[in-house]
DNA sequence: TGGTTATGGTTGTTTACACAACTTATGTTG
DNA sequence: CAACATAAGTTGTGTAAACAACCATAACCA
């Protein structure tokens, strides 16, 4: 391979980088801190399952959220410190710890959507809807082929 | 905003926890440590902008990489202990470090970049030339909206 | 020319990640 | 039922991230 197809190739590796993510999550961030939300954005990962769907497991969490389980460990043990979940072992599998939001943690998610909404409009402005959807096509496969 | 809404959005917030790219580099490093490179994916994007210009000051890493300085010099130490880069002050502007290969490091570069060119087929795998072609201009957007 | 501002890099702190090894509880099966 | 395998979660270790505060050098400019 001539450098110069590595430089022409530039929009491929930015994607190998995590370029493209690293900016979304560092704007999330932002965003959410500007709101008054001192959560980070894989925190905020980890509300957003649960502001859909209360009590999931870890493991379960580790799919929806794409991070290995140490990591959702982790994620869970700071939250609790922040009062925002409460880990409660499940009776019928006592393997399993499912995951519940406190009232402060319920109370956080219309401005933790807002900002994740805001977000997302800043990322895209200026794109048309057929850009956006072929976009979602292509990144499901990118998904679908490495998972 | 509805839970329905929430549930339908899923794209968009696989994108704000950086879902794609976690994936993606998930399988660099993987086709790295199979390949015998025990490099990490943050010191292949380090190794990648070095394979096409030596000689970049830190600084000019950030900014091609995306990161931050403190990430840099943290990156190019472990990478120095590795001994696959030194840093070379600058004569003419004392406070720079001009960053180049080792012999090792530059021998390193076409494995590097096969896995990398690996990695890049099985992530876009199944998508046709339109589709990437597409999906570049969304993202160039984003990045070009978030930075 | 001397003081201020800007730039390149480092260090400290907290959070998060991957991978491997481990514990405990549940399933399976001979 | 006992032995083995599987599953959920935790802990250890090394690497990387953001953000803030800092040092040294260079650039500006009044």
């Amino acid at each position: 391979m001539l450098d110069q197809d590595l430089v022409s190739q530039e929009y491929f590796y930015n994607f190998l980088t995590g370029k493209y993510s690293i900016a979304v999550m560092r704007r999330l961030q932002r965003n959410l801190k500007e709101a008054g939300l001192s959560i980070t954005s894989e925190q905020w990962s980890i509300m957003y399952n649960l502001w859909i769907e209360e009590g999931l497991t870890q493991q379960e969490l580790a799919i929806r959220t794409f991070r290995d389980k140490p990591s959702v460990t982790r994620l869970i043990n700071n939250l609790e410190r922040l009062n925002l979940v409460i880990r409660v072992n499940d009776k019928n599998d006592r393997r399993s710890n499912l995951i519940y939001l406190t009232k402060i943690g319920r109370k956080m998610k219309d401005e933790g959507m807002k900002q994740a909404t805001n977000t997302i409009e800043q990322a895209l402005g200026g794109l048309t809807d057929d850009q956006i959807a072929l976009s979602h096509t292509a990144l499901h496969r990118v998904l679908f082929n490495l998972k």
